[in-house]
DNA sequence: CTAATTGCAAAAGCTTTGCAGCGCA
DNA sequence: TGCGCTGCAAAGCTTTTGCAATTAG
């Protein structure tokens, strides 16, 4: 699907600072961005944008099903094409290579565990920090 | 260990809102309050104490090991005691309401997983954001 | 005594909102 | 043309910091 159509699609009128944005997303060097990020980002290009318009247009985005927000520890939140596939992450302590994977068997058990306190899933998130086998 | 013991300990000097907040974060039906919560609760029992001293306090305790804050997606932290047993937590979008479980079986999964991928677990932190079942 | 601690107020970040003008459909 | 969208500035929130007064050891 085109940025185009993408934009369309969530009932959103089709502007230069959406596809903008879009395009940073999209793009395969800039995964978890923040607001400032676009920001700068964009008026280092030479488009004229607010960051409150950055703001508007990632919030839109995530309702629409196009970016997830991330609250990491960083005191602000990073922004992120959903992911086609469902996975989670490990991260090495040691070296910091990120790791994903997935498991079905834990996304089980989840379901199962909320399940036994009256809820259902919504979303999760896991992070497994790790350190490399001895050998 | 008396709490009076405990912020000797941490190499803080033992004062009142430090004995009020740790009182706080250890009565049993207080988990997962956030800087405010706590500013409100001591307020309302009479105890004159700012909201400055509440996050410095807090912060102290977090780097001392006393304590934990978790970010979850609510726009502000959540502390509790440093738990003795390992538990993940649910967050209910619709209420807000923290459940605290504990799942063995996921917790081997997750050492496997890691073994799969060539790595032993150093932490991890999971949580499942959640909604009530429907009745 | 004296360095740590505190309350207050101001400031600092991040994010949201009000508003008048601009632009996509 | 009309309503959605935008940039700007101001406001909102949570959290941090400067500072003079207070207090634990």
């Amino acid at each position: 699907m085109t940025d185009d159509a993408e934009l369309k699609k969530a009932g959103l009128k089709v502007t230069l600072p959406r596809l903008r944005i879009l395009e940073l997303l999209e793009s395969s060097d800039t995964t978890h961005l923040s607001a400032e990020d676009i920001y700068k980002r964009l008026i280092n290009v030479g488009e004229d944008v607010g960051l409150a318009t950055v703001y508007r247009v990632l919030t839109q985005f995530e309702q629409a099903g196009i970016c997830i927000r991330h609250n990491f520890e960083e005191g602000h939140g990073v922004y992120e094409l959903t992911p086609t596939d469902h996975h989670d992450h490990m991260v090495c302590v040691e070296t910091g290579d990120i790791i994903e994977f997935k498991c079905d068997e834990i996304e089980d058990y989840q379901i199962k565990v909320a399940k036994e306190k009256g809820y259902e899933i919504v979303d999760h998130s896991m992070v497994l920090y790790v350190k490399p086998l001895k050998k």
